[in-house]
Order: structure tokens, then C-alpha cells, then sequence
RNA sequence: GCCGGGGUGGCGAAACUGGUCAUACGCGCCUGACUUAAAAUCAGGUGUCCCUUCGAGGGGCGUGAGGGUUCGACUCCCUCCCCCGGCACCA
């Protein structure tokens, strides 16, 4: 008796075979119709995990489809190698983070290889190798020159834990998005990217990006957050320079009745200062520092302000409107300036309330008058105008243009749009990362390190922990004491280092020129190859890395250096694998282990158990008996086609043409229908119509006139349409059948049209919605004959009881449907 | 509050542009074959309730709830309920 499928020894042999050979190495230009294929590269924290997996079988399989389908196909991976973790367990263990982080990547692509991914690892980078991140370094030159990169002093947010400043995308509810920590705000000066410029893009080019689900989508307009509005200049006592305000509701403005600044404004110094409002300022701003972010934004909190002795000039009414300073207005929204219209907006409504300011109704609905005395909230629906002077009865659904227009005419405002997007702080004080390459020179400022100086290396014998105040780097003297560059006088490098997120914003276009040490990569590859037809990683970069990556595209763009307004059209965001819906983890002892797969029921089982468990969009939990599962569901599945293709390959075939029969159209069926759902990513349909075709063939060989060819056929049928999904066993069963090359090199199977349709189908015919028979046809049967047979039918007759159907449905060739009236 | 996505067997999940008594495929469970036995493998069964002595069959109800459109609704429309996720003192 054949012996079983020997996973272990075939797949490990195959794997090394694909590494010597430099199997998946795809060509600098494309051969045919190109395919880039980029799965979001992972972070080397350790080995392997089912996160990879997963995302890795997806992706692969979508690569190896399009190899078979003809197109010339690109899949990287490399290692998105600098970050906190790396220098958390480098400190921990007191060793630098390079070894750390090497170690994990060799150890990392060695489960990918064996795995039994097909990438074409000559173009594998690591972000923390000098020759990548040099590049950072020169884009980071760009921007500066093109005033895209700036340094500034700002209110930031702070990790006290990580002890390093935060993006505003890496504060999640207020906590840092690594570590959890509340996030506290530093005013410290910083490096920034000025994503704001490019939030009308980033809104108006997802329209490009088709392959998007709308969750995203939706996650990136709402973090972008765009809002219509209009700035208007509201005069201030003692001022000689009007403020500017931003409101959606510019309608509102006659109802406006105070005037409101963040307590952080500066004008609330200058309005206090020398009067008795100014130590009641400092307290209060005390007071509002005290607070973390949480609670300055919770809305559950009361309201709280002081008058800061001051008045504005509405501009429309010419009234003197009291100036107040409050914690809910916040100074990195709009202008950190305010008017306050009680009437119609709850905030301000409520605030008038607790410090017993004016309320004005400036829109009135249809349904009754609102009175300022007795409102209890804001009024935020429709109406007309009232209280506006000419605007008096103009209807909400015109009043925000109609004055806007006439604030324009007046040189009083202006239509203007506002963003939630802030300009990402890319600036950390920490060691493992791409120095920023800036001299600081007494006399020069802020000196661009020259161009034939980079990369900046990170210097190796830094203490690198950090210190809470400035980068580990400052402590590295040698390296931060340098002479400007420009006028030779004693300066010192800038200490800090780029965020990671700055290494992901464009890491997709080294991989076309991986070893291009002229420029980050050439235009003529990067147009060869992007966009990205297929990307695919978490959701939960869905405001980090897919943010960030699309500026970055933009300004490619702007600078000439890539064509694509979008890098990545399509995206699938694949689920995560949880266990007991949570987040696997060595601590939380539920972790199921991938190199435990491996030995027990090898990659093939492992890949195929996790694409057939359900869409690749939805999240799986893996159930408690972790990898085990494997060995009641897709092991054993593999080796009945082992057997199939065993006892398939020993029968004698016959000379001949293969006969059409039912198998052989049910082959036809099955390639159609599996092409398809590799076309929608529906993998776990794609495995279960093989089941089912391998189910067929099995009855088929017991039946005592199987002719070999057929079963033969069908085999190989199965095996290409699998071997995306399952590499090894494929490649080995298709030697196994005689074919001197591997089933990887062969075309994808195509159907036969004809074949694939079925020649009869059983058409049903309804009796007043119940199904009462079943009929053969032939699959071009014509309406006439299939009302004739329905007619004819035994059972239908004794269920119309001798009435005469009210109405006759036909659609062929699978349905009758007659109606007769009830009594 | 605003926005997005979901609710289908004991479980993971299928179902084309509304059209074969919804539940494919697989897991689990039940029965049988093989075996001294077990595992593995193979074959069959498995929504639910009721009628029928068995057999075979027949019928009612079933896709979160309730309405509607239609000859026909998991699929379309309306009103709810619940779950998951994002944003939110954003002016």
C-alpha cells in the first residue's frame, strides 16, 4: 500500500529548492501585463505569527494566480525594521537593537520561505539598513526644501511611558496607540510634515481608489474630517488686527452674543495682561493644563470659562460681545477663536446658561416660536432666518450661502473649509529610528546636512534608553558635535529620529529598485510597476500607514518622481485571527503557533485551514483545540487528493480522447466557478468547490466503467486549480502523475464553455408558490414546452384540483410558476 | 449624536442580476462497514414541530422582530431591536 503524503520531507525540500533557485524572482521591467502584488511588510518583533499566515496564504495565493494567468508578477516582502519594540527588548535584554532586530527578520523570512510564499526576495530590504533609510533621509531634504517639512512649537502629544512625542494618528481615545499609556500634551518645537495641505486630496482621490471597502473609506473621511464652513473677522477691543473666526453656521451670526478663545489663545494674555483678569487667567489656565486630554474632551464634564474683562465686535449687529476664555474651545481646531451662538449651538448654549450669558434666536422653525427664556437646548434644525435685518426670512436650507456671499461682498468673511487632519509630527526622541538630517548652527539655524553626506548613520555606542527629556542621541557627543555645514562654526546635529511611519509611506517603490543606490528608486521602474493592483493588510493602519502612504504618493507626484495620484486602488483588509476573540499572545497562553503547524500537519494544511475558514475579510477565531483543528479539517482533505492522485496516476490510461460525461462537465463547472471566486477572493468557496469536485471524482472511480483519462484529467484540473492555495502538495502531485516540470509553470486551466453549461436542468414548477414537481429539461427548452410539461404533470394536475391557472410564469429553463385563485 | 458594517442550523459558513421545498462545503453529533479493540479510513444520516403502528410518505413553521411590494423575498422597501467598529466640546 502507498504510503501516506510526506508533507514534511516535501515541503521542506521544495521551500529550499525555491530559495536556491530564486523561484519567484521577478524581472526589473515587466514581461506582460504586470501585476504588484504588496502585502503591508511585517514588524520583525519575533517569529512568525497566525496574523502573518493569514495575510501571507491570501496574498500568496493571489500571487500565484496571476503568475498562472499569465501576468508578470512582482511580490516582495521586506521588514519594516525600526521602532520602539525592538530598542524596549534591546534595553530589556542590554544588547543592541540591530542584533535584536536581525535576528528576527533572518527568523521571520525563514517561516516565510517556508511557508512556502513566493516572494522574490532579492529585492528584501529592512528599513533600519543604512542603504534604505538614507533615502529617508533625502526625501526628508525635499520636503524641507519645499517647505513641506517645518519645525515648530507646539502644544504635542506626549507618551510618558515610551517617553517620546506622538501623531495625532497615534493617539487612540486618547491613549497611546502602542503602549496604552494616557497621553499627555508637552509644548515642545518639532519636526512636521504638512499633511494639512493635502487633506482636500486625500478626501477627493479616495474616489480613486475603488477597491476600498467603504468601512475605509469612512474611517479615512471621518479622521480627515472636512467641514464647510466660513471664517469671519470679528474686531477686538484694543486690538489692531480683527481675529478670525471658522463656523459652520455663518447664518447663525446675528445670534451670536459673546465671543470665545481657547484658554491657550495668546490674545488672552494680551487682553489680560496688566489688569485684574490676568492672575485669574494664569489659575484657570492652570487649571485646564491639569487635565489630561481625556477629560478636557469629555463632554460630560461642566463647562468652564472667566471673562476676560474684554469685548469683540459682532460685525454684523455692531454690538459689543463679551470676550471669555473657555476650556471647550481648543486651540489646534479652527483658529482656537470662537463665536458663541447659545441659540443654536448646544456648547455655547450651555455655557450661556452656567455663566448667565444672552441667548439670541437668530433661526426660528415653522412650528412655534423658541424662546430664549424658556429653550432647555439649542436649536439645531430648520427654520428661517429672524433677528438678521435683511436675511429676515430667508430659509435655512439658503441662509449659510446666502450670507457667506454677502460676507464676502462686505470684506467681512469668507467661505472656508476646515480639517480635523493635523500636520503629522514625525519627530521622535528615540534611538531606533532614521536620524533626522538637520544641523542646528547658532548662526545658520536649522542647516540640511549635504546631500553627499548621507545617510547619517545611527551611531552604535549610544546609551539608548530613553531619558524622558531629549533624544538617547544627544548623549552620543562625537556624533552630535559636527561643524555647520554651511559656515564651518561649531553645531550640532538634530537629535531625534523619524517616526517608522515615515519608512511605510513609501517602502513600496524601493522594492522596484531595491538596490538603486543613485536615487530612491528610478521613475522608469516605478512607472513600469505602480500603482499597487493588489494590496493587502490590517484595518488598523486604516488612519496610520494609509494616511501617510497617500501624502507621501501626492508629493511624489508633485515632485515629479511618480505618476499614480493613488499608490494602492485596491485594498483588502484581511480579519484578524483571534482565539477566544482575543488577540493571541504568548502571555495570554493563547497562542497557536505556526512552527507547531508546520511539523504536525505542514504549510500546505496550515495555509489552506485559515483561507477555507471563512472570507478573508472577516475576523477568525480559531478554535480552542488550536493547531489540532488542522488535523481534522484540511490535513485530511489533502491527503484523500494525495490518494485520488496516486490511484489516478497508477491507473492505465487509455488511448484516446477523453469523453465528455458528467464528471467532465462538473470539472468545466468547477473551473469556471473557482476562477471566479480567486477573482473575488472567495477562497473558502474556491476550497469547497474542490471538495466537492474531489467528492464527485471518488464516486466516480468506484463506479465499475471509470475510465482512467477522465479521472486523470480531473485530478490534474484539481491540482492547478489548488496549487495557489496549497504549493507543495500540488507541485509534488503533479510530478507524481509524470510531468517532467512543476504544475507552477503551467497555464491556468481555462473551461469549455459549452462543457461548463449545463445540457439538462430540473425545472421546478410552482402551484401557487409551493413546489410540486420537479421536471428534466434540456437547458434551451423553450417556454412553450415547459408550460406544456408542467401541464402535463401528474402531481401539478391533482394540485390545481381542475382549476384553470389565473396566470402562467415561465422563466427558463428553471422555473413554472402557476397561480390559482384561493377560495 | 453623526457615520459605516453586520444579525442565516449545535459551530465556521453558502446562496447568481428576487426564482430548484434556504442552509452548499466543512466541523461536531448519530448509525453502519473494516478492526480483537482503538485510531485512521470508507458509507449513510443530521433545521424544527406535527401526522402516520413500521416502512414510505405527508403537512405546518423557519434566514434578528413586525409590516409591505411580488406569482415568488436571506435578497427590494418601511418601522423597530440587538451586536461590532470609527469620529465626537471639531465651533
Amino acid at each position: 500500500m502507498e504510503p501516506d503524503y510526506e508533507f514534511r520531507e516535501v515541503e521542506e525540500r521544495l521551500a529550499r529548492e525555491w530559495v536556491d533557485t530564486e523561484r519567484w524572482a521577478a524581472p526589473r521591467l515587466p514581461s506582460s501585463d504586470k501585476r504588484y502584488v504588496v502585502t503591508m511588510f511585517p514588524y520583525p518583533s519575533g517569529d512568525m505569527h497566525m496574523g502573518h499566515v493569514e495575510v501571507f496564504s491570501i496574498h500568496d495565493a493571489l500571487a500565484r494566480f496571476s503568475r498562472m494567468r499569465g501576468f508578470s508578477v512582482l511580490s516582495p516582502l521586506g521588514f519594516d525594521a525600526f521602532g520602539l519594540p525592538a530598542e524596549n527588548a534591546a534595553i530589556k535584554r542590554g544588547i543592541n537593537p540591530k542584533e535584536w532586530t536581525y535576528a528576527n527578520i533572518a527568523q521571520l523570512k525563514s517561516s516565510a520561505q517556508r511557508l512556502g510564499c513566493s516572494f522574490d526576495w532579492s529585492r528584501s530590504f529592512a528599513t533600519c539598513d543604512p542603504s534604505f533609510y538614507k533615502w529617508n533621509q533625502w526625501f526628508f531634504l525635499r520636503f524641507f526644501e519645499r517647505g513641506l517639512a517645518y519645525r515648530e512649537r507646539a502644544p504635542v502629544n506626549w507618551c510618558p511611558n515610551d517617553k517620546t512625542v506622538l501623531a495625532n494618528e497615534q493617539v487612540i481615545a486618547g491613549r497611546c496607540e502602542r503602549c496604552d499609556a494616557v497621553v499627555t500634551k508637552r509644548w515642545l518645537t518639532q519636526w512636521f510634515f504638512r499633511t494639512t495641505d493635502y487633506a482636500d486630496r486625500l478626501i477627493d482621490d479616495l474616489a480613486i481608489n475603488v477597491g476600498w471597502s467603504e468601512r475605509l473609506k469612512m474611517l479615512q473621511r471621518n479622521w480627515i474630517g472636512r467641514s464647510e464652513g466660513a471664517e469671519v473677522r470679528f474686531d477686538i477691543e484694543g486690538e489692531s488686527e480683527p481675529v478670525t473666526v471658522f463656523t459652520t453656521r455663518p447664518d447663525t451670526l446675528w445670534g451670536a452674543t459673546f465671543f470665545v478663545l481657547a484658554p491657550e489663545h495668546p490674545l488672552c494674555d494680551r487682553l489680560a495682561r496688566g489688569t485684574e483678569y490676568e492672575g485669574r487667567l494664569a489659575s484657570f489656565r492652570a487649571k485646564v493644563e491639569s487635565l489630561t486630554e481625556i477629560d478636557r474632551t469629555s463632554t460630560e464634564r461642566a463647562k468652564k470659562g472667566i471673562w476676560l474683562g474684554k469685548h469683540a465686535t459682532n460685525p454684523v449687529t455692531g454690538e459689543a460681545i463679551p470676550i471669555w476664555a473657555a476650556d471647550y474651545v481648543l486651540m489646534d481646531y479652527g483658529t482656537g477663536a470662537v463665536m458663541a451662538v447659545p441659540a443654536h449651538d448646544q456648547r455655547d448654549f450651555e455655557f450661556a446658561r452656567s455663566y448667565d450669558l444672552p441667548v439670541r434666536v437668530a433661526i426660528q422653525p415653522a412650528s412655534g416660536a423658541l424662546d430664549p427664556s424658556t429653550m432647555d437646548a439649542a436649536y439645531l434644525g430648520e427654520g428661517v432666518m429672524v433677528g438678521s435685518g435683511t436675511f429676515d426670512g430667508t430659509p435655512s436650507d439658503r441662509s449659510v450661502a446666502a450670507v457667506t456671499q454677502w460676507l464676502e461682498q462686505e470684506g467681512r468673511g469668507r467661505h472656508a473649509v476646515n480639517y480635523r487632519l493635523r500636520d503629522w509630527l514625525i519627530s521622535r526622541q528615540r534611538y531606533w529610528g532614521t536620524p533626522i538630517p538637520i544641523v542646528h548652527c547658532a548662526a545658520c539655524g536649522e542647516v540640511p546636512v549635504p546631500e553627499e553626506e548621507l545617510p547619517v548613520t545611527l551611531p552604535d555606542d549610544v546609551d539608548f534608553a530613553p531619558t524622558g527629556e531629549q533624544s538617547p542621541l544627544a548623549g552620543a557627543h562625537e556624533w552630535v558635535n559636527v561643524r555647520c555645514p554651511k559656515c564651518g562654526a561649531d553645531a550640532h546635529r538634530d537629535t531625534d529620529t523619524m517616526d517608522t511611519f515615515v519608512d511605510s509611506s513609501w517602502y513600496f517603490h524601493r522594492y522596484l529598485d531595491a538596490h538603486n543606490d543613485e536615487e530612491p528608486f528610478a521613475r522608469e521602474v516605478d512607472d513600469a510597476w505602480m500603482a499597487i493592483d493588489q494590496y493587502t493588510g490590517g484595518i488598523e493602519h486604516a488612519v496610520l500607514h494609509l494616511i501617510y502612504a497617500r501624502f507621501w504618493q501626492k508629493i511624489l507626484v508633485d515632485m515629479g518622481m511618480a505618476r499614480d495620484p493613488e499608490p494602492f486602488p485596491a485594498l483588502l483588509n484581511q480579519g484578524q485571527v483571534t482565539m477566544g476573540a482575543k488577540r493571541m499572545s504568548k502571555s495570554r497562553g493563547n497562542l497557536v503557533d505556526p512552527t507547531k503547524a508546520f511539523e504536525r500537519y505542514g504549510a500546505d494544511a496550515l495555509r489552506l485551514y485559515i483561507l477555507f475558514s471563512g472570507p478573508p475579510d472577516a475576523d477568525f477565531d480559531w478554535p480552542e483545540e488550536g493547531v489540532d483543528s488542522i488535523g481534522r479539517v484540511t490535513y485530511p482533505w489533502l491527503q484523500r487528493v494525495w490518494r485520488l492522485v496516486v490511484e489516478a496516476g497508477d491507473a492505465p490510461v487509455t488511448q484516446g480522447a477523453t469523453s465528455a460525461g458528467p464528471l467532465i462537465e462538473r470539472m468545466h463547472r468547477t473551473i469556471k466557478v473557482v476562477t471566479a471566486d480567486y477573482e473575488a477572493f472567495s477562497f473558502n468557496t474556491a476550497i469547497a468547490r474542490l471538495m466537492e469536485l474531489v467528492n464527485d471524482a471518488y464516486r466516480y472511480k468506484a463506479e465499475p466503467d471509470a475510465d482512467a483519462a477522465v479521472l486523470r484529467r480531473v485530478v490534474e484540473s484539481v491540482l492547478l486549480l489548488l496549487c495557489p492555495m496549497a504549493p507543495f502538495v500540488t507541485d509534488e502531485a503533479w510530478r507524481r502523475l509524470g510531468h517532467e516540470g512543476s504544475v507552477h509553470d503551467e497555464p491556468w486551466p481555462v473551461f469549455d464553455a459549452l462543457l461548463a453549461a449545463e445540457q439538462e436542468v430540473v425545472m421546478i414548477v410552482q402551484v401557487n408558490g409551493r413546489v410540486r414537481d420537479r421536471i428534466t429539461v434540456p437547458a434551451d427548452v423553450s417556454e412553450d414546452i415547459m408550460v406544456e410539461r408542467a401541464f402535463g404533470s401528474d402531481k401539478v394536475r391533482e394540485h390545481l384540483g381542475g382549476r384553470e391557472p389565473a396566470k402562467v410564469i415561465a422563466r427558463p429553463p428553471k422555473l413554472v410558476s402557476l397561480v390559482v385563485a384561493t377560495d
